[in-house]
This record gives structure tokens, sequence and C-alpha cells, in this order.
RNA sequence: GGGCGGUUAGCUCAGUGGUAGAGCGGCUGGUUUACACCCAGUAGGUCGGGGGUUCGAAACCCUCACCGCCCACCA
């Protein structure tokens, strides 16, 4: 790749070697085996040789030896099997079978990796844990897969063997061939259970698949019905709607007139694409409201070939702007024209034979010819007698076969359809089910509290007490809802995650309906702003003035204790878009609203509203669906691509699951795909299994499917009742459902194997490891959108992994870790301190984010933490004791690396299985053999103690790490190479800050280090202002210019920033209308800003 | 046509009302007793345009533009 262009040439400097490239004008360093004479110098020795006990890490971590290894252990042990006696609380997901014909691609990655994470956190989490796999045959992928190999190994194709054996042969490949996918998986690192691995081929599985036909049928939901179906006139066989691309075609668009038979001086002119298919005219159409035509309705007019008078009809499916706003009605060869003669009774004529050529001996002229012959031929005809007015061009899309790439025919032919069971309670149940199985507390205002496991039972009890009570609430906001607002805690992630909890506040009931308000709070955690303490999200809905309105309201807790209100109103205009209407602040901070009211429905909108990671837009997605939806077509005809078999037309049918006898044949369609998915939640389990782990936790899949499969998964489970109840919420297959996003590739397009732009995850594997794949691509996918791939972000993934792996190295060249992580608070640095208040923080936040199905903000928060605050901040300033010859610090140094590591495997392990089961053993935390992470208890917080001391400990840290920062930039600025020891000083008046001097010259690399109330900088110094002091860099050679211009930039800008403060602050309504605590922390910005400029304007002035 | 989502640094993306962030890439310096799959520093952004609400908007509302997805239609 790179052009050798300088000469290699190989440097030896102490104990490694490193050779130099240089490469096309670049640099690349090879390094080669540092450190081996040192692997072992400072471990302490040992007489009783106990370090020895703890292997030793490698210098490399080896992803593709180690991963394999920790899988096979998992599955001696049997750690992924599901126990359905166990007495743990139940997790389970079913895997969305993946084809059996299928390899793994980036989806399956992604959406297998968030299973994974979830299966195993639960595991952790003390959760009897049922990950459920499986493989889908898919009808047609498999279909042509085995055929495929059929034909190039046997040379026999499917009609030759028939469908027994041909479905032997089906199972044959599936054992040579089929699931590789599943072996993949298991590189990856699933978790599931495979011993009970389910196809939706298996016996068990075909024939519960015959049974609910059968079933449904003598409920009468399943019937035969005519439909519009895909047929290839070159391939003679019916395509599924996936088999047929969509092409935009140019093509002519034929002015034909139509003869009235009353008048016949007048014609009526219709447009139309296909003339040879006017001999199968039933009728002309025109849109009802269409002024130009409403007196000819009901009139006839003649078909101006195959002559015959045919009605003049109306329905409202015609677009009176096509053409001349005139549509020919031929049932038999198009869809739309199909169900307006369905509606209107009309009959159908089929005028064109299998293969594509005109069959209607009434018109010999064109009886015989192909379809697009006939169309050039019928158009001239009609030129001849006069019937043609025009023509103009025209394009269209036009659906053409992906076998024989030809257009296709629509064609009529029988099908079996079901009708959907169960559609509007789905619709219903899903509102709910969203948020069902969830503890919630509605809180009236009077203090009277509901409780219930759901919101249904919440609601009745609401309302329920409303009306007895004719109860009016004071306010939104008063001295006692201030009060619960303290009491609630919790996110709203926290309400909505497993662990539950009474976390939710609705508050206030009306008279005659309710008004209803839910109150909650985030976490202290990570806050954007640091002084605030909760932010409060208040949800309702109410009407004021006759108007209908939402409210959202946002309240920031500060730390003084004043809350802050930001709200919008929304008012639901009618037509469904939202108008825009603001209510003053007053009204609801102090105020009722008059007569608020919220019905039933509002109470769902805002909790709905609330539920962020089950999009909210799921109820009008599914809304959509149920506006268009239509009657199942269950059947393909894609098996045997046959046309309707004589037997069926006049003959005796009996729908069982076994033949009734000798002269029976069976049907030769094939169920819909989705048909024998609709069931794959409960279908796949047992009684006992079910009885443990129906509904399912979670299911995890793209948006794409919810119509074909979520959505009918649903139905299944109300239809067929497979949970532990009758009631709806025992039945949904799932509580949750998490949509993960699509994977394109850079430049935004869908991954597809005919671009060829979808990389191969296992040589991902093989370049970055599992884990690395898993971890690269967690950070990036944000939940429920589209995600570009870049494979950059899996190497970062990798190196992480790496990063991990050494920092583990580092801690167990210091000799081995403790096994009973205990710390003592007391004897903690202050670096400690911080460190260990920052993973509390970030235990929080994952936890919150995990909440919200976040994914990606707990890899980054993990990230951050691992290779900032500990490998970046802590390990470098513990380096102090751990180097220092003070064994009781050198010992809390270590123990916390020990406490902390031991946080960091755990808090990864859901993402990177292989790689923190690999540390937890070597690290020697692992008690025994086969002690995994996945039953290993993730930490809780860590209890440091006194608040106040914490406090402290973790301002000076912050200090110190900034002044880090300050002194490195005053370096870097005076261009002194970063491996030279430099000379630094600190004028300030602090006594701690002299303990800590060790620790900053080390950050600093410093040779020397003042700390001085009144130090006197020598010539040359540069400065810079910090928090703690006045930082100086002593230099051997002054750079006065440099100095000065550096001095002028930072005062430039911190001119700037106080100009803004200042302005801010003279701002009385900012004053005024602010909360204190922001105003107090731009008075302290002010303070802090003006100290500095002072002392820079000093330095500036002593230079002149 | 209906619905939904997106637009923030060169790239991939975080960021739910209080001083615009990360990683990669760029540039500078670097083997510093874990890590060159690394370390330190640094440049780079009127947060798609316009309007509104607010003391304060990348964030909330409206609107326009562009990109994308789903559903329907394409005579």
């Amino acid at each position: 790749m790179w052009q050798v262009r300088g000469d290699v040439f190989i440097r030896k400097r102490q104990r490694c070697a490193t050779f130099r490239v240089v490469l096309s004008g670049r640099k690349a360093w090879h390094h080669q085996s540092r450190r081996v004479i040192k692997d072992n110098d400072n471990l302490p020795a040992r007489t009783d040789g106990s370090y020895k006990a703890v292997a030793e890490l490698p210098k490399n971590y080896d992803p593709n030896g180690v991963e394999p290894q920790w899988y096979q252990r998992w599955l001696a042990a049997g750690a992924f099997r599901a126990d359905a006696k166990s007495a743990k609380p139940p997790f389970s997901i079913v895997i969305p079978p993946p084809n059996v014909t299928g390899m793994l691609t980036l989806g399956h990655v992604l959406n297998n990796t968030i299973q994974d994470i979830l299966a195993r956190r639960a595991r952790m989490r003390g959760c009897e844990v049922l990950w459920l796999p499986g493989m889908d045959h898919a009808g047609v992928a498999t279909q042509t897969a085995v055929e495929k190999w059929l034909r190039k190994n046997e040379n026999v194709g499917r009609r030759e063997l028939g469908r027994e054996e041909f479905i032997r042969r089906v199972w044959d490949w599936k054992e040579k061939h089929g699931g590789i996918i599943i072996e993949q998986l298991k590189r990856l690192g699933c978790s599931c259970d495979w011993s009970r691995e389910r196809f939706t081929l298996d016996d068990g599985y075909s024939r519960a698949v015959q049974r609910v036909f059968v079933e449904l049928h003598k409920k009468g939901l399943i019937y035969r019905g005519r439909r519009m179906i895909n047929w290839d006139p070159v391939a003679l066989t019916a395509l599924s709607d996936e088999e047929v691309i969509p092409t935009p075609t140019k093509s002519a668009l034929y002015y034909v007139r139509y003869q009235s038979t009353e008048r016949p001086e007048e014609y009526l002119e219709v447009a139309t694409t296909r003339p040879e298919t006017i001999m199968a005219d039933v009728a002309i159409a025109v849109h009802p409201a269409d002024e130009r035509y409403q007196t000819r309705v009901g009139q006839k007019v003649w078909r101006p070939l195959a002559r015959e008078p045919i009605p003049v009809i109306a329905d409202e499916a015609i677009d009176p702007k096509f053409g001349t706003g005139i549509l020919k009605v031929t049932p038999a060869h198009d869809q739309l024209d199909f169900e307006i003669g369905t509606r209107h009774k009309l009959p159908a004529i089929d005028v064109l034979s299998d293969d594509g050529r005109i069959s209607c001996p009434a018109v010999p002229e064109l009886h015989g010819l192909d379809r697009f012959a006939a169309r050039e031929k019928a158009a001239e005809i009609l030129r001849e007698r006069g019937l043609l007015s025009k023509t103009e061009p025209h394009e269209s899309n036009v659906g053409f076969s992906e076998r024989a790439g030809v257009p296709i025919e629509p064609r009529l032919s029988e099908q079996w359809f079901l009708h959907y069971p169960k559609t509007r309670e789905a619709l219903r149940v899903v509102q709910w089910g969203a948020i069902s199985r969830r503890r919630v507390q509605v809180v009236s205002a009077t203090g009277h509290e509901f409780h219930g496991s759901n919101m249904r039972e919440l609601r009745k009890a609401a309302v329920a007490y409303a009306r007895r009570h004719q109860f009016l609430g004071s306010s939104f906001v008063n001295e006692e809802t201030k009060l619960r607002l303290r009491v609630g805690r919790g996110s709203l992630s926290h309400i909505f995650s497993n662990r539950g909890g009474a976390n939710i506040r609705a508050i206030a009931v009306l008279p005659e309906l309710i008004r209803t308000a839910i109150w909650t709070s985030t976490q202290p955690h990570d806050p954007p702003n640091p002084l605030v303490k909760h932010v409060h999200h208040f949800l309702a809905a109410f009407s004021l003035g006759g108007e209908l309105y939402r409210v959202q309201v946002i309240a920031k807790e500060f730390h003084d204790g004043t809350i802050y209100y930001d709200h919008k109103a929304k008012k639901r205009a009618r037509g469904g878009k939202s108008l825009e209407a603001h209510l003053p602040r007053e009204k609801l901070d102090t105020q009722p609203a008059p007569n608020a009211t919220l019905s039933v429905n509002e109470l769902t909108d805002a909790v709905n509203a609330a539920i962020r990671f089950f999009p909210a837009h799921w109820e009008k997605v599914y809304a959509q669906w149920l506006e268009n939806i239509r009657d199942w077509c269950i059947s393909r005809q894609v098996w045997w691509g046959h046309r309707i078999p004589a037997w069926y037309r006049g003959g005796e049918m009996c729908v069982q699951i076994d033949s009734p006898g000798e002269n029976w044949v069976q049907d030769p369609d094939t169920l819909d795909t989705w048909f024998s998915s609709w069931l794959w939640a409960f279908e796949t389990m047992d009684a006992e299994t079910r009885a443990k782990f129906y509904p399912t936790s979670v299911l995890v899949t793209a948006a794409d499917i919810i119509f074909f499969w979520v959505a009918r998964m649903i139905i299944a489970g109300l239809e067929f009742k497979p949970g532990t109840s009758q009631r709806d919420e025992d039945n949904i297959p799932f509580r949750d459902v998490f949509f993960t996003g699509l994977i394109r590739d850079k430049q935004g397009r869908k991954m597809s194997k005919s671009l060829g732009n979808s990389p191969d995850p296992l040589e991902l594997m093989a370049k970055y490891g599992a884990d690395g794949l898993r971890f690269g691509l967690m950070r990036m996918a944000p939940s429920g959108q589209d995600i570009r791939f870049d494979e950059k972000q899996i190497e970062e993934g990798r190196n992480f992994a790496t990063k991990l792996w050494n920092v583990a190295r580092f801690r167990q060249m210091h000799g081995p870790s403790q096994r009973e992580l205990q710390l003592n608070s007391n004897e903690l640095s202050i670096y400690a301190i911080e460190l260990l208040a920052r993973l509390n923080e970030t235990i929080a936040a994952t936890e919150a984010s995990y909440g919200e199905y976040q994914f990606n903000a707990v890899a980054q928060r993990l990230y951050d933490f691992v290779w900032g605050d500990f490998c970046d901040w802590f390990v470098e300033a513990g380096k102090t004791d751990i180097f220092g010859d003070d064994p009781a610090r050198k010992n809390s140094a270590l123990a916390t690396m020990d406490y902390v590591l031991s946080a960091i495997v755990r808090l990864l392990h859901p993402f990177m299985p292989h790689v923190t089961d690999e540390l937890w053993s070597r690290l020697g935390f692992a008690a025994r053999e086969n002690d995994f992470l996945d039953f290993v208890s993730i930490l809780q917080p860590f209890d440091l103690g006194e608040k106040s001391r914490v406090q402290t400990a973790r301002a000076r840290v912050r200090a110190i790490y900034s002044a880090v920062e300050v002194g490195r930039n005053l370096r870097a600025e005076a261009r002194l190479p970063s491996n030279r020891k430099a000379r630094y000083a600190l004028r300030a008046d602090l006594p701690w800050a002299r303990e800590q001097s060790a620790t900053l010259s080390r950050l600093l690399n410093a040779e020397s280090l003042v700390i001085e109330p009144h130090f006197q900088p020598p010539p040359g110094a540069s400065v810079s202002a910090i928090t703690l002091g006045e930082l100086f860099l002593l230099r051997d050679e002054s750079d006065r210019a440099g100095e000065i211009e550096r001095l002028n930039k930072e005062i430039a800008k911190l001119e700037t920033d106080l100009k803004g403060t200042e302005a801010k602050l003279a701002n009385s309504a900012f004053t005024q209308r602010a909360p204190a605590a922001v105003v107090e922390e731009h008075q302290r910005r002010r303070d802090d800003l003006t100290t500095r400029l002072a002392q820079l304007r000093q330095a500036r002035a002593s230079l002149d």
C-alpha cells in the first residue's frame, strides 16, 4: 500500500527497540516487543509464591484466541440454559428468527448484540433468563436455495420430486448447509439457550401452524377469496410482492372514445395505458363529485372492442385530475379495478392466458397475440375506427418480475384470507401494553393514593374516586405538591425500567373527569447544569375556555430549593395539526385552570407521550395501519406456481390437519411466511416454559416489520391466549418492543448485496474481535435511528478493549488483586474519592440509560469513565502513591484500582462479555471455576461517607486537574517537548496544595514545582491564571514577544467572557426572573473572571 | 397524496432552557517503569435558512429548504 520512500533504520535505546519506517511522508512506528525483559520487574518477590495464583497477563490481548475459548466454557457450564423451575424472576426474549439460508449481517450483529446485552444484564441482576433462539424457513428464500442446490447436485426440480420429497430435501439441505448463521451468532457471543433452538419447519411447530389454520377456519375467520396476484407470464409462476420490482417505465397514454348508447353523437373519452384489455372492460367510472360527468352516471356506453354496452359508474377511487377523469374498469387485470368491480358487483372478464397472450375469440385480430403486440394492434384498430383521439407519452411504475425480468401481469386467483381477529383490542391494549406491568401510583391532591399494577386499574380507581368526591384540586403547584415533588424521585426511565417502583405521581382529581399531571424527576446525575438538583417533567392535558390544551412543563429544582418552570401549552386543533398557544406563566404556577378537565384518553396520551423508548408515534403508526387494514392474504402461490387446480373449483373442500383419505389432494398453495412467524413468541415454548417466561420481557427488532410481524404477534397473542390468564396484558407477547435502526453505509445508502456495501461481520470480528465489534457498534447506535456504518468505530471498539486490557495489566504488575475488595473510606486519597464519586455517577447514569434502552449512552459513558477518569487521570495521579514508599498509601491506591476495575469489568460485561470474563478470572476476582460475570451482581454505588469531606476533596482534585491542563498548555505554547522535564511555580496560599505537589509535579512532568503565596517569577516565565492561583512555567530562554502575544490572546478571551457575563447581570430582567442559583453562578463567574483578568493584566504590564 | 424522522466540527455522532461536546481525521511534540491499538497539546462550528416564545434557545413553537423512512397510489 505505502511506498517505502525513506530508509529503514533501527534505534536502540534503553531496553527496547523501535523500528521507524518512513512511509510516504507519514510516520509509522513498529513496536518491537517492549519490555519482554521487564515483565516481572515490579512484581513483589513473594516467598510463598502467591502471586502465581494469578496468571500473568500476556502482553497482547488476542481476542481471536480468547473469545472462542470463553464461549466454549460458557456452553460447557450450561450458563445460558434457562430453568423454568427456577425461583428467580423471569426475563425472556425470543430471537427474531433469522432465515435458515441467511448469513450474518451487520443488522443481525446490532440486533443480537442488543438482545445479548439485555440478557446478560438480566442475569447479573439475578433474573432467570431465557433467550430463545431459532430460525425461520421464510418460504421463498429457502425454496430458492434448496432448488438451486438440487439442480446443481441432482439435476432435479421440485416439481419432479413432488411435495413430500421436496420437503425431505429441504431438511437434508438444512442439516448440511443451513444455519450457518447460528454458528456466527455464537462467534458473536450470543448467550442463547441453544438447547431450545427451534425452526419454523419443526414438526411440532408446523403442526401448530396447521392447527391454527384449521381452528381459525372453523371460526369462520379463514376463507377463500379472489385476489390479484403477481403473475410472471414467462416463468409461469405467481410471485410474492417482494419479488416484484416497481420500475419507472415509459409508455403511452391512449385516449379512447367510448360511444354513448343513448346519444350516439356523444363520446366519453378514457385515458388508458392498456388498450389491449378493453375487451375485459365491464364499466367506465368517474368520481362522484366530478361535475363534468355527473349526468352520465347510470347511463351506458359501448365498449369499443368486443362491442357491448357497459355502465358508467361513480366511485370515490377515481382521480378526476388524471387523464380525462374517466377510468375504464377492468377487474380481471388490475388491482384497483378489481376493488371497484367488487364494490359495484361487476363481473370480471379474463382475456389473458397464462403466457401473457390475448385470449379473446370475440376479437379475432387480437386473439392469440402477445400482450405487447396486442397493445399496438388494439390501438391501430381503434384508430381506424376513429375511436382513438390521441396518444401521449406517459411514464409510470410498472412491476417487473425479479425472475424473468418482464412486466408482471396482475391476475385473479383464489387465495386464502384471514379476517384479522382482535384488531381493535390489539390497538387498545398496545397503548396500555406499553405501560402495563409497571407499578404506578396515582395521588390525588388530597393525598388520597391509588395503587395498582397497571394504568388501567389505576384509571378505574381514579375515575371512581373523582366521581364520588367531586373533588377539585387547588392548583397545579402548591405547597402540597411541592412536597410530593420531593418525595417523588426517579426519572421516567426509572419508572418504566424493569425495576419499577412507585415513581409516578398523578395529581389532582376534578369534577366530572380527571385532571392529571405526572411528575417525575431525573436523578441528579450528570446535569448539564451543575446547579440543578433535579429536572422534573410534568405532562398534563386540560381544557380551558373550551379549548383542549396539552401541557408539558419542565421544572428545575435547584440546589437552593427554588423551582423554576418552563412550559408550553399546545392546543390540539381539529385537523390533527397542532396550533401554538401559550399560557401566561402565572396561570400555571399559581392558579388552577378553572374548568380543567382531562379525559381518560388524554391521560393515555400524556403517558404515552412520556414513553420515549417506545416511540410516541407508535399509536399513530398503528392507527394508520388500522385505517389501511384489510384481511390478511395468508396464502401465496409460490411453491408450485400452479394456477387454481381444477379439483378446487367444483370440488369438495375439507380443512383439517390430516388427509381425509385416498382421493384427497393437498392444496398446493403455501402459506404466507408471516403466518408461521406470528406464533413464534409462544409456539416455541412448552407449557412449563410458557408459565414461567411468557409474555416475554422485550422484543428487539427493526421497525420495518412492525406490520408484518410485531402487530401480528400481538394479535396472535390476544387471539390464542397462551398466557397464564385470560387478561390481555398476560397475553400480549412482550412487555417492551425496542426498535433498532437500520445500518447504512457511509453514504447513507441501505446495505445491500447488489451494492456490495455490506461488510462481513465475521471479517470484522477477525480484525477487531467480537467484543470490539459489539462495543464499537453499540457506541454509535442511537436508539431507533438509522446508523451510518464506519469501520473506524469498530476499530475504536477494539482499541477500547486493548486499553482495558492494558490498564488491568498495569494493576497486575503491582501484585495480586485483593479478592475482598474492601476499601477504607478514611484512607482514600482525594483522587480516589474523586474517582469513586465518578464511578457512582457512572453507575447511576448507565442505569438511567439502560432504562431508556439508550445503549449508545451507556457505552459512551463507560468509555469516558474507563479511558478518561480512570486511565488518564486516576492511574496517572495514583502513580505517586503506587511508586511511592508509603505502603499504606500504595495499598490504598491499589485497592482503589481493584475496586474500580472490578466495577468496570462488571459494568462492561454485557457489552464485552469475553474480555471482561477473561479479566475477571485473570485478575483473580473470580471466586471459583466457572464464576462467570453473567452471575455476578453489578456493584452498588460506593458509600464515600461524609458529604462535605467528599465535596472538598472533589473540588481540590478538579482544581489540580485543571491546573495540570493549563500547565501542559503553557509547556506546549513554549514549545517545550513533552518528554522534557519543566520547572513550574504556583503562586497560591493553599497549604493543601503543597501536600499534592508530588502528584501535581508528576502530572505536569515537572522537574520542580514551587508553591508559594508570594512567588516572584523570574524574567521569561510564562503565566496563566487559574482557580488555584497563578501558574508559572519557568523558562531558561525568554520569548517576550511570544509571551506578550499569548497573554493578549488569553486576556482578550477572558474579556469577552466577562463582558457577556456582566451584560447578563446588568439586565434587571435576568436578575429578577432567572432563578437565584443561576444568578449566583453568574456572579461567581464574574468574580472569578475579574480576578484572573487582573492577574493576567498585571503579568502583561510587567512585560512592557 | 398521507404519516414519521433527520439536518450540530472535514467524517461518524452525543447533547431535553443557563459559557457548544466526544471519537476519528488534520496539525504540533513525544518510547513518560500499562498501553504507538498509546500519551500530551492544538486548530476547526453564525448548531440547515427565516420568524416566534423566553431574562436566556442547538434544544420549545411556526415556517421554508434539503435528506431519508413508512403507508397508499401510479388507469
